[in-house]
Formats: structure tokens, sequence, C-alpha cells
DNA sequence: AAGAAAATATGACTTTTATCATATTAAAGA
DNA sequence: TCTTTAATATGATAAAAGTCATATTTTCTT
């Protein structure tokens, strides 16, 4: 059993505020994870009972529409918190959450997590203002959603997953996503997605290799992006 | 100065949490205020420095889009605060509130609520839930408004108005939109949903009588929002 | 390495939605 | 009440996006 309270990951997460008996005390119940590309930490509907700490990969957080499509409304990182919404809602899952890489996560039990909630002020106090921010940002993309265009969506998604998940070397986005992904992302048909980024690809604001995206004018797609 | 003790639209909010003493120390420091159909609470932007509590009437809350467009994000009624996202933030504010009617509204300052956070668990989970529920709100608006038609969204949204604000006694939506107001909130373009509209009266769906609709065929209504 | 399966790409076409123009009706101010 | 302004309505057209078909390429499996 690792210790939570060598875990440079928790620093990244609401979980910094906890002290070091706290720490120790989660350690004896925590579970970790592996989880592999393409799994399902847990799926919308489920009840989750507790508390999942990202400790390695990226996920999606996807819903499924009544059109039968899945629509990804968040990517989850290193340190991200998955399933506080429903703890404290105490309802099932709104979204699952599947994974877009090999993933390690660790698995803290509701009881645990009120504890802190009742006991720990300042913890308490950070993992409401993550789900502000998360209402932020659905805020934002639902305006976005309601009224940008598709082309205006995915200039947006670029630069958005380059942000947030940088480059490699040779300057493609780390981030590696299937076109449906992206798609499901912005909103729209797989065949659409896949023309706007050939056109983009036609412009030279991006540059595609297979799989690979990199991002060649940024500038431009930032304007494109309005 | 009227006593929070006695309001009992407190008694529909997070608020309802406070204990006696708490309401007569909010009491004392709160202002209540007259708005206006039309005229803004706040803006987005705006830096607001407290809480604001719908005392009576309706109100929108919309986000201005780089088109230039204003897009609604939330209906606001009697018992919801405003104010509470940017307050834990620590940020200027992400909507803007405006009147849909007359509305009357007490504002509380931000060290009073504060206060109540630290002292009073109950407020603050309360609190937190109604985050959360807006979070899902928020969630499942951004899956419909990517992933459903126009009209889809529409049929939803009278729906909803219908669920959410009742019926006069001729049938007709309590809650008066403007067709601008409603394509705000389903994100479309104004000559589209007045479109839609009329294509919903000729079906039978609803009654357009001028300004107030009714809703006629709520199963086939349900049908079409899918 | 070969074959199968999945992902990407593109053409042809349809449907949906936006835009612009212009009536018509309703609401509000003088 | 009249006039002006705003809201609603509808036609014509264009643009955006979806769907279906079908290659082509990549990836995976054995």
């Amino acid at each position: 059993m690792s210790k939570c309270e060598q875990c440079i990951v928790r620093e990244f997460s609401s979980l910094k505020a906890l002290n070091k008996n706290e720490l120790v005390q989660m350690a004896n119940c925590k579970t970790s994870k592996i989880i592999k590309k393409g799994e399902a930490i847990f799926q919308e509907g489920e009840t989750i009972n507790g508390v999942f700490c990202v400790k390695d990969g990226v996920c999606k957080m996807t819903k499924l529409s009544t059109n039968g499509k899945d629509q990804i409304v968040k990517l989850a990182k290193k340190g991200d918190l998955l399933g506080q919404r429903s703890l404290i809602s105490e309802e099932p899952a709104n979204l699952s959450a599947i994974a877009l890489e090999d993933m390690e996560v660790c698995f803290i039990p509701k009881n645990e997590i009120i504890g802190f909630f009742n006991e720990n002020n300042k913890f308490s106090m950070n993992v409401m203002k993550t789900i502000c921010d998360d209402l932020k940002d659905a805020d934002d993309l639902m305006v976005n959603m309601a009224q940008k265009t598709v082309k205006e969506r995915l200039a947006f998604t670029l630069l958005y997953l380059e942000n947030t998940y940088g480059v490699n070397e040779d300057q493609t986005l780390k981030l590696q996503l299937t076109r449906e992904e992206i798609s499901s992302i912005i909103g729209t048909a797989t065949e659409s997605c896949i023309r706007l980024l050939s056109e983009f690809n036609k412009l030279g604001l991006i540059e595609i290799k297979g799989k690979k995206i990199s991002i060649k004018d940024k500038n431009k797609l930032k304007k494109l992006a309005e």
C-alpha cells in the first residue's frame, strides 16, 4: 500500500489541504487501480460511493445523448478528483469516465471524504472551488455550443488541447484523440470534423501526419476560434 | 427593515439552514432592492461582493458570446441565490442577471455569507448542493446544445417552461418570454424560433395567441423533444 | 507478413439553420 | 388616439452541417 503522504499528485488536488494524520488515515482506506485505455472508471448512472483521484493518464467525461451519441463534457487529468458532484448531491454519476490512455487512479471511499468535509474547512472549500470552476467551464462551453459554429469550436478545441496537454518534441499534440473523440468534444458528425481538419491542414493552420496533429499557425487559429 | 426571520422565501433556499441568531444578524446587514423588468441585477464581469436572494420575480442569467449574441444559461426564480459561484471562486460574475419581470431581491454582503460558511456546516452543505445541481444542469444542457436539433431544444424548452413556471387560468405559460428570449435559451436565430413555433402551432402541439403560448399536446411535444 | 478490422478521407446529396428582406401586428409614448 | 417603435411573421436564398456511400489508409491480430 503506497503512502498518500508521499504522493505528489495529491498536491495538485483539493486533497492538498489534508494534514499528516488525515493522509495516513486516507492511505489506510484508499485503493489503487490501473485502468487500461478504453476502459471505464465508472459509468453514467452508477452509484460510485466515493471519489477517484487521477494519479496518471487522461480520461474523458461523457454523457450519452438521446440521439445515441456520446458527448464529451470534460477531460480529466492528473490531480483531478472524479465523482465529487455525485458524492455531494448523493446521486448516481451523471457522466461516465473513460480512460483515453492507460491510467492510474486511487479510490477514496465516501465516508472518508465526508469525514474530511466536516473536519477540514480548507478541504471542503477547495472542493467547492473546483466544483465552481467546473460550473464556470460548463456555462462557458454551453455558450460556445449554442452560439459558435463547428469550425470555431474545432479551432478552439485544438488550441485548448495544445494549451492543456502540451506537445511532443515534434510539436504534435501530446493528447492523441481519434477524429470521433474530437467530434464528440465539439458536438458534430465525425465526417464534418475530418473535413474541417483537412481544410485547416490545406490552409496551413495545422499539419496532419496520420493521427498526429500539430498546430502551425496559432494566431490564425485563434482568429478562427474568435 | 423587514425581518429575515419572517421571510418565507428564505425557506426555499440554502438560507433555511440558518438559525434565529444568524437570521437576525443577516437582517441587520442585508438590503432590499426593487428591480424593474429589463434592468440588470448585476452584469457579467462585475465584482459583486455578496449574494442576491430572489424574493420575487424571474430573471435570466446570460452570457455574451463573441458573436455578439446573448445566451441564456439559466433562469432564476424565487428562492434562488445569485452570485454564489463568484463569491466562492472570488471572481467577477461570469453571467449577467437581467430581470424578466419586476423583481424584489435582497443583497447579503460577502462577509456575512462567509461567516455563515465557517460557522454553519448545514448552510455550506446546502450551498454546495445547489452549485452541484447547477453543474449537473449545465452539463446536461451542454449535451443538449451539442447533440439536439433546434426543434428538439424548442420542444424541450416549452415543456420546461410549463413545468417550472406553470400556466395561467387560460392554460398559457405564466412566464412570458419574447421570441428573442426563447431563441436565446435554445441558441438559435430568432427567425428560426418563430418559424418553428408557427410549425408547432399548425401541427396543433401548441397554441399561439400573440405573445401567449399554451401547450396543447404535451405527449407529442415530449416525443419531439426526445 | 497477410488479412481483417478500424479509422480516416472524400464525394454527392439532403436537411437544417442562418441571413436578409419585407410585411404585418402589437405595444408604447406623446 | 395617433404615431412611432418594437415584436412577430413569412418568403427567398445562402450557408452550415448531417447523412450515406465508398475509397484509402492505418492499426491490430494471428
